[in-house]
DNA sequence: GACAGGATGTA
DNA sequence: TACATCCTGTC
């Protein structure tokens, strides 16, 4: 099925492998990832309600990304509108209206769903930040040198539980890995090629819709506010454990496992993991020595500096910021 | 294994 | 200054 929306302009430099930016594999290792499972399926739960019996996959990654064209580029959007063949189907009163004149209750949940969709996108782009954040790389892997790419393949090891691989990549720097097939990581690793060759795909993706929306647009939609939110890591100075601590805090989708609220308000939280929290902390700060002793003796430096203390009742692993967001 | 805190090194 | 590292000792 081809399709009659491009959203890739012929002059940018990194094009997603589609022409949705998705692959199909990528898009599979979307929905494993716990929160965007979520937004899923809330949207296919409102889908159902509509009538709609398309997956909220299909409808968003899927090669119309009608969508998407409207976020980041609206005024070419106007041919953009799916044929007939490929609108999804909708069961609901009005269907035979003429495509170039859809119904108001159409339109109605065209919106709706945009909306949703323009949710599970800012999800996606929100997990990349994160983890730029934490590995201090950019967003974009066309930009990455070796160390960068070996991060990156930590951070994909530790978020799809994948045996540890950086060897077989470590005289690549992004441009190669970019340029790779999936054939070409297959031969390089045989078990995890797929995931690592789609995660990569999301990335580029991410990284191609940034460089699209990035160029003077002046709309701005969740997913992308949310690249140009300022943060520790913006600032130029060297992040703070502290400040790392409350940024895991703050994403409980991506690191609820390993760390936790125990009370937001009081700012008591556990560590649940020790050995993971101090694993993500080692390669923000490229200290791959890093373990929970050397971690939590940074954390008792703050008692004395009054950022961190124990609970008025101690427990393993929990701590308590002196003065709660 | 978690915790507390001293000592020392480093950028 | 803000850790990172190593250490001794306690629970």
């Amino acid at each position: 099925m081809t399709s009659p929306v491009r959203i890739h302009s012929e002059s940018a430099v990194l094009q997603p492998p589609h022409s949705t930016g998705f692959t199909e594999s990528s898009l599979a290792l979307l929905k494993r990832e716990d929160g965007i499972v979520q937004s899923s399926e809330m949207l296919e739960h409102k889908a159902s309600d509509r009538g709609l019996y398309l997956s909220c996959f299909d409808m968003l990654f899927t090669e119309d990304a009608a969508w998407l064209v409207r976020v980041t580029d609206a005024p070419a959007a106007a041919g953009a509108r799916l044929e007939p063949e490929q609108c999804p189907v909708i069961d609901s009163p009005g269907l035979g209206a003429s495509p170039l004149s859809p119904t108001l209750e159409e339109q109605v949940e065209e919106r709706s769903l945009e909306q949703v969709q323009s949710l599970v996108v800012g999800e996606v782009l929100k997990d990349i930040e994160t983890a730029c954040k934490l590995l201090n790389i950019t967003p974009d892997p066309m930009e990455w040198n070796c160390g960068n790419v070996q991060k990156w393949l930590l951070w994909t090891e530790h978020l799809y539980r994948l045996p540890q691989v950086g060897k077989a990549f470590q005289d690549l720097d992004g441009k190669d890995l970019c340029s790779m097939s999936e054939e070409d990581f297959r031969q390089r690793s045989p078990q995890c090629s797929e995931t690592l060759h789609a995660h990569l795909d999301i990335w580029k993706s991410a990284a191609w819709m940034k460089e699209r929306c990035s160029g003077g647009e002046t709309r701005m939609r969740e997913g992308e506010e949310l690249w140009s939110e300022a943060d520790s890591s913006c600032s130029g100075q060297p992040i703070h454990l502290w400040q790392f601590l409350r940024e895991l805090l703050l994403k409980p989708h991506s690191y609820g496992r390993c760390i936790r609220w125990l009370n937001k308000e009081k700012g008591i939280f556990k560590i649940e993991d020790s050995a993971h929290v101090a694993r993500l902390w080692g390669l923000r700060k490229n200290r791959p020595a890093m373990n929970y002793d050397k971690l939590s003796r940074s954390i008792r430096q703050y008692y004395k500096k009054g950022i961190i203390r124990k609970p008025d009742v101690s427990q393993r692993l929990v701590y308590q910021f002196v003065h709660p967001v």
